[in-house]
DNA sequence: TCATTTAACTTTGAAAAACAAAGTACTTTT
DNA sequence: AAAAGTACTTTGTTTTTCAAAGTTAAATGA
């Protein structure tokens, strides 16, 4: 029998990555700040899990201007949307199929 | 909007502890050397998230005997049952129902 | 019977991850 | 001019994870 833990994401075992990659499938672009008021997080934290996130190159960084005010938002790859999907179906193979 | 991390149970954050559970979800009982070898750990590091599931009266330990060999099982508490239950759910509500 | 092996741990220590808090730079609002 | 907001980065602590080695007790092999 194989390791059925094997194929989970690394990435996604943190429960924050895993809200905000939840948050972002359904959302085609969130702004910082309402991740953060979405996970309760504190600036740095949710900064840091966008950062890892950012480095697998799972999601991307766009920066505007609500009027003259800053905004960054963030939206999905498709290599991030794959990988969550792939994760997922990895986590339903573990539960349902031993 | 509710904070959609807020359901999940930390102890499943654990990738290892999620396959111990799954696993235990559909075998009755299972002995210490065949989640070791089904999950692919050392013998510390099994033993060691399967006292902090322990800890948390989500499984019970079973000492037998195999003839005269030893044999340590594990199976679930219904606390454990019903725990992972609730976070596969919270797991999947956070996931289709944003 | 002495040595080795296996099962199931516990202990130790190191590395990695998570996190809060404070600091920063820039802008906007008051 | 002062205060507040955005989106960070940095720092340092705490927590978690894990491998490796040591432990105890029994079983098996020579």
């Amino acid at each position: 029998m194989k390791n059925p833990i094997g194929a989970l994401n690394k990435i996604f075992d943190s429960r924050i990555r895993l809200g905000v990659m939840s948050i972002l499938i359904v959302n085609d672009s969130i702004s910082f700040n309402e991740l953060k008021q979405m996970l309760e997080l504190t600036d740095g934290n949710l900064a840091s899990h966008l950062n890892t996130l950012e480095q697998a190159e799972y999601l991307k960084v766009q920066k505007s201007f609500i009027g003259k005010k800053t905004n960054t938002t963030y939206i999905l790859t498709d290599l991030g949307r794959q990988a969550f999907k792939t994760h997922l179906d990895a986590l339903e193979k573990m539960i349902k199929s031993l």
